[in-house]
DNA sequence: TCAAGGTCTTGACTCAGTCAAGATTTAGAC
DNA sequence: GTCTAAATCTTGACTGAGTCAAGACCTTGA
């Protein structure tokens, strides 16, 4: 991360731009946010930006690999910008606070196994659902069933 | 399943409707299906139901454990009958279509790593993206990036 | 058969994201 | 530094998936 934002875009094929750079930094500064957090993050950077670039923004950048996309069940999209390692999400169900976790098996470990459908696999995207522990300090967490 | 699907849904407390019944068949009669698909089942099975009841019914069967939702990125939520077993999905990026694998190492694997973060997980929700036989048999995949 | 409570229908609404047309900006050539 | 073509941004309408609320209807249990 020595090279300056607007080189790495620029390393990738993309057009530099305002928008672009100031949605790259807001991912960076609040990872796993959404869209309408980045809107608001280049909102407090740069004063005024539509909705549709930020949209056209994230998608370039998730394209070329700048960022990428994580889509929990019932939350709309979130980005962030740590590419480039096999990592996975923890998401508590009370507060919907999301963390990072390294994959203990180095490489996806379920990965030979699916292999034997014939699919041709190149992801496994790996969500873990629970409670953080504040959520879990502040009470028991609510039967379900 | 010897079990009369009435009989399934006053054991687990659930109001015995022809809406949710006609709701459980089309689920079982084409797993993964989405809301939508599941209204257009239940209208041919016993002609006519909103579609609030359809995910009234969904949410119900959900929450009691008779079927289980799942939500891939960019697709709307699908619904199958299959629980109880910690399986995942194996998804095609070309033609969406969605296949069960168990999971190799049984257990859920990270779990354990997982743990680390004081969260206290219950459910690890993978997901396999690639491209099924046929797909491939019809043509690389495009190259991304 | 009847009353009470739960469920279904209808229709408006929200949220996340996409589409399209015209104005603006960027990159590269002169 | 100026100019042109192509890419990008803004604006505003639109779609798809799902939720909310009020009143009609059906199940359950007595």
């Amino acid at each position: 991360m020595s090279e300056a934002p607007a080189d790495l875009l620029r390393r990738h094929g993309v057009q530099v731009t305002a928008q672009r750079l100031a949605v790259l930094a807001a991912v960076s500064a609040r990872p796993h946010g959404t869209a309408d957090e980045v809107v608001r993050g280049v909102r407090a950077e740069i004063g005024v930006i539509s909705r549709q670039a930020v949209y056209n923004a994230l998608g370039v950048l998730v394209d070329k690999g700048l960022i990428r996309r994580i889509q929990p069940a019932g939350s709309p999209a979130r980005y962030e910008d740590r590419v480039g390692d096999n990592h996975h999400h923890l998401i508590c169900r009370a507060c919907g606070r999301t963390v990072d976790v390294d994959c203990a098996a180095g490489a996806a470990p379920c990965l030979n196994a699916a292999a034997d459908s014939g699919y041709e696999i190149d992801e496994a995207e790996v969500i873990f659902w629970g409670h953080c522990p504040e959520c879990l300090a502040q009470g028991p967490p609510p039967v379900e069933g």
